[in-house]
DNA sequence: AGTTCGGACACTGTATACAAGACCTAACAT
DNA sequence: ATGTTAGGTCTTGTATACAGTGTCCGAACT
């Protein structure tokens, strides 16, 4: 018998290393603009340059580092027009996943919004900041589960992780997130109200853009792409 | 003098093997399912594994090929369903790029549109089918930088391949592209009308969607995402 | 005849080796 | 003093080698 299975779960030391990778970039460990010496990553990590050359592909087509011919790989730097211009592409991707959600969502699917929610709830209760942080990519990650759209899950984890690393750059000013839009964002799709979800998703994004723009202190564009 | 321009336009062999790899999957020269072992791509193509390898991975996180680790890449399937996933997705991203293109286009974008438009035009008329689906993509593409938002390009340039494949691998029960479409939304873009221009792009993909629905022969849902 | 076990084969995963280009420094000439 | 050029070093690009795993086929056994 042929077991797939076995190998879908497997995970090479490509995997581990992009996800590392993706996460000190994300998380800040790795600074705008620094430099990825494969040499140096590869004994960081305590393996060849292999799996760190193949990693660092995957994240420039993820947009996290810029790669330059016989120069080498960067991490990618996020002027403040380009963080905003981010979440042009939210409001229209994550408008169209919460629609597809409310249309197509499933109990099981409606189920694991709300676990991930409650273990939010907890972990801003517990004050864990990062868990936080993760929790909340975690749930608009759900989301695009629910709408059940492969392609459009597939555009959506960078562009989550993105938000998450465009977030992460400017906490420093900002105040936790907004669980009860969350909330509400969740109860339209449970109730499979489209238009509701939509609406809802794309104003918590706004929101989420007025926030940053508070923080960067660039009082940019106010107008919207979708509404 | 650091003299980065040079190396940024030098083409080393993981991008000819990612372009060649891409053109073969999208032309259909690669068929659905279609297993893509490493060492006969790097013979065919002249190259060592390295290259290919490392082109396999982005092909991979553009959604081009599977990847199972232990057992290989193959070329991803494409099910009807799946097809028409895509037409929400890029509803919901052209018609935003073409909104921030109406918004933010320059004399300069214009004039490319334009000549996209032009040399299609040209291409229709001398019956070059394969040129032609190049240039419809082209079009969109100059579409999405007219928007001038960076990571709308990321995500788009792939997405329109996928969209070029999807066309190619249904094409043969379906006619050309439609053209006048095309020009109606970049007079849109041109006159900075951002509603008109959204408007466009999102009835565009919208007939381009009910064109593949007839071909494929699956009348599934009719409701649109974004309108 | 069907089934199961074993071994050969094929391919991927990973590491290493070598080649080539880019950058930096320092010495030299003007 | 400044410009230039040569050398060395660092890093990437590419190829090759080896190990591990899965697949496939055939033979032996029931």
């Amino acid at each position: 018998m042929s077991d797939l299975s076995l190998g879908a779960t497997h995970r090479t030391l490509r995997h581990e290393v992009t996800d590392e990778l993706r996460r000190r970039i994300v998380s800040g460990q790795f600074g705008q603009g620094e430099r990825l010496v494969e040499d140096r990553l590869a004994a960081l990590l305590g393996v060849s340059r292999n799996p760190v050359r193949e990693s660092i592909r995957v994240l420039a087509a993820e947009g996290f580092v810029q790669v330059v011919p016989r120069f080498g790989a960067t991490v990618a730097t996020l002027s403040a027009e380009e963080g905003d211009e981010l979440f042009d592409v939210r409001m229209a991707v994550e408008g169209l996943a919460a629609r597809l959600a409310a249309r197509k969502c499933t109990p099981a699917s409606v189920d694991r919004l709300r676990r991930v929610l409650d273990a939010a709830r907890q972990a801003v209760d517990e004050g864990r900041l990062e868990a936080v942080a993760d929790l909340n990519t975690a749930f608009h990650q759900a989301v695009g589960e629910a709408a059940g759209n492969s392609y459009l899950n597939l555009m959506m984890a960078p562009m989550l992780q993105r938000a998450q690393w465009v977030f992460t750059q400017t906490a420093a000013a900002r105040g936790p997130h907004s669980w009860s839009e969350h909330l509400s964002l969740c109860e339209a799709i449970a109730a499979g109200d489209e238009e509701e979800a939509q609406a809802r998703a794309v104003a918590h994004v706004a929101a989420a853009r007025r926030s940053f723009l508070a923080a960067v202190g660039r009082p940019n564009r106010t107008k919207h792409a979708n509404d």
